[in-house]
DNA sequence: CCATGTGTATCAATACAACAATACACATAG
DNA sequence: CTATGTGTATTGTTGTATTGATACACATGG
């Protein structure tokens, strides 16, 4: 995997190493990250986005202790390779969270259901 | 406004003076706070919810200084007279930054497009 | 005047995130 | 063996954010 595919904002309000282990752990659950794939370095993910090598070092501990990644001594790390994709009803779960929050904000707001879905809409066709 | 229709969780990652804030941002937005209505004294929210006093204060304080609440010292604070309901599509841009977030998920899960956009719509539906 | 109700200024305590600079254990290529 | 590449443990420092405890200024009702 090239480090350049990780977006990492600095200045963001979730810290730095919660982005990663985030957004590493959605490609690994998809499949978009295979079993057997290898990590980028600490010190190249570190290097391209600059920030320190142990903030990448700490957020690959913790998906290694998720039982996601695996640690090849002298090597670098790499997707478990019992870790198979996930069936979508198991990845939608992780996105529930972010979907009771923004129906809630949503409601708040008074938009209608309508109208948010249509930009949800246009949204998730953009990305692909 | 009665202290009891704050929704808060002290144990939540988002801070609870930005909770509260948000909250009532949206609700003045949308006018279902509206003008000259009195929101519930510091001591009453941090009662109920059992936090700081300080805390809603902090809150307070920040939407005063957005413009949305007015303080009438010696009493309570009160949604800004001149703050009228905005319309429907600033609303929605305070919904934004969200639906970008729940987007980027969407496609690193690779869930397609109809199901997240399905699921919303039960939730948004629920709400009413 | 006094009791009670507002919000808040001030200071302190705590937790957390990130960085910096090493040093170490391991594996591979040469 | 050596050089270079992995991840990581360690220690210390810095900056910031969040929350809390206390005391104060103001307004109102009696």
């Amino acid at each position: 995997m090239d480090a350049s595919l990780l977006t990492i904002t600095p200045g963001a309000a979730e810290p730095i190493y919660r982005q990663i282990v985030e957004q590493l752990r959605r490609m690994i659950t998809s499949g978009q990250l295979p079993p057997g794939e290898s990590l980028p370095s600490v010190r190249d993910v570190a290097g391209r986005h600059a920030i320190n090598p142990m903030t990448v070092s700490r957020a690959y501990s913790l998906l290694e202790g998720e039982g996601l990644l695996e640690r090849l001594r002298g090597m670098g790390m790499v997707v478990a390779a019992t870790r198979r994709a996930r069936p979508a009803g198991e990845r939608m779960s992780l996105l529930e969270p972010r979907l009771h929050d923004l129906a809630r904000a949503a409601r708040e707001l008074e938009l209608p259901a309508s109208r948010v879905l249509r930009r949800l809409g246009e949204l998730l066709e953009d990305g692909e």
